[in-house]
DNA sequence: TGTATTTGACCCAG
DNA sequence: CTGGGTCAAATACA
């Protein structure tokens, strides 16, 4: 490993930790201004691209310089990109039980159905249930069948909340980086008018599974909907102009838009949106 | 016998 | 201190 890679792989990752600093002072800067303005929604995106990045440099900078020094930066960014046992691995790192409490996951929505164990194609193992205050009603908590072996750090919570007839809230936690991405004909199921998929055209060049052995197959969130699903948009179409986002979905009050990292393959960043959002502005062109 | 679920313990943020 | 998220041993099940 020259020196100079060293110097720069350390230049880049604080780059990196500047940048998740701006972001961190974004966030607190939101949520003491509750009205948040398509341009701060916009600026935020941003950041995280830029994180985003960072973190893809840093990965490709790691590739073919296997040397203990730089596996030892890397690691303390993007833990995940090991080729060790992670089960064990995570055995290890996550200290004793019960201390994983409340991982710090922006990624997160919620629906209601009729049924406890709603098919969402993808396969859970239940690891809890616990009575919660105020309810009477357990709830129950479910992690992916895939956390150990293809890393795939997804939890969802399914409570019971009417008697009759009866509901159940289930909150998903974070998205899928396993390779069982779900039925797309479950996720766009056409009875299903509460939600709206748009598809756009990804500026990011995809890495290949060679490239990145972590990578997620192919979005399978790319069918369009437009007409039948407008409740809650008008029914003019967003087209991206300059945003390297490959989905985005509009449910309800939040924006969920999907983006290529090159570690984790296609993840998904959250926002929510007031009324004013769906006026124009620099990052998107109503047609 | 291997896999999934149950359940009490553990831990930490608020 | 408490509520709630997770762990892991015990148990159930196929």
């Amino acid at each position: 490993m020259e020196e100079y890679h060293i110097k720069a792989m350390e230049e880049v990752m604080r780059g990196c930790e500047f940048a998740e600093q701006l972001q961190q002072l974004l966030l607190n800067n939101n949520t003491n201004n509750l009205m948040k303005t398509p341009t701060s929604i916009f600026v935020q995106h941003l950041v995280n691209n830029v994180i985003n990045s960072f973190n893809n440099t840093i990965f490709l900078m790691s590739k073919g310089n296997p040397s203990d020094q730089i596996q030892k930066e890397f690691s303390s960014i993007a833990p995940v990109v090991r080729s060790v046992d992670f089960k064990e691995n995570w055995k290890k790192t996550s200290a004793t039980r019960g201390c994983n409490k409340r991982r710090n996951i922006t990624q997160t929505w919620e629906k209601v159905t009729q049924t406890p164990t709603d098919d969402d194609g993808h396969q859970w193992r239940k690891y809890g249930k616990k009575k919660i205050n105020n309810s009477p009603y357990l709830r129950n908590y479910y992690r992916c069948t895939h956390k150990f072996d293809q890393r795939c750090l997804t939890t969802k919570h399914v409570h019971r909340i009417q008697q009759k007839p009866p509901l159940y809230k289930t909150t998903y936690y974070g998205h899928h980086t396993c390779g069982n991405l779900p039925n797309p004909d479950i996720i766009l199921d056409p009875n299903d008018t509460s939600s709206l998929l748009l598809s756009f055209n990804n500026t990011f060049p995809t890495p290949t599974k060679q490239e990145c052995p972590f990578l997620s197959s192919p979005s399978s969130f790319s069918s369009t909907h437009s007409e039948e699903y407008n409740d809650e948009v008008p029914s003019s179409t967003l087209v991206n102009t300059n945003l390297p986002c490959s989905d985005l979905t509009l449910h309800n009050s939040t924006l969920e838009y999907g983006h290529n990292d090159m570690m984790h393959g296609l993840l998904y960043d959250t926002v929510q949106f007031n009324d004013d959002f769906f006026q124009p502005f620099d990052g998107f062109v109503v047609e």
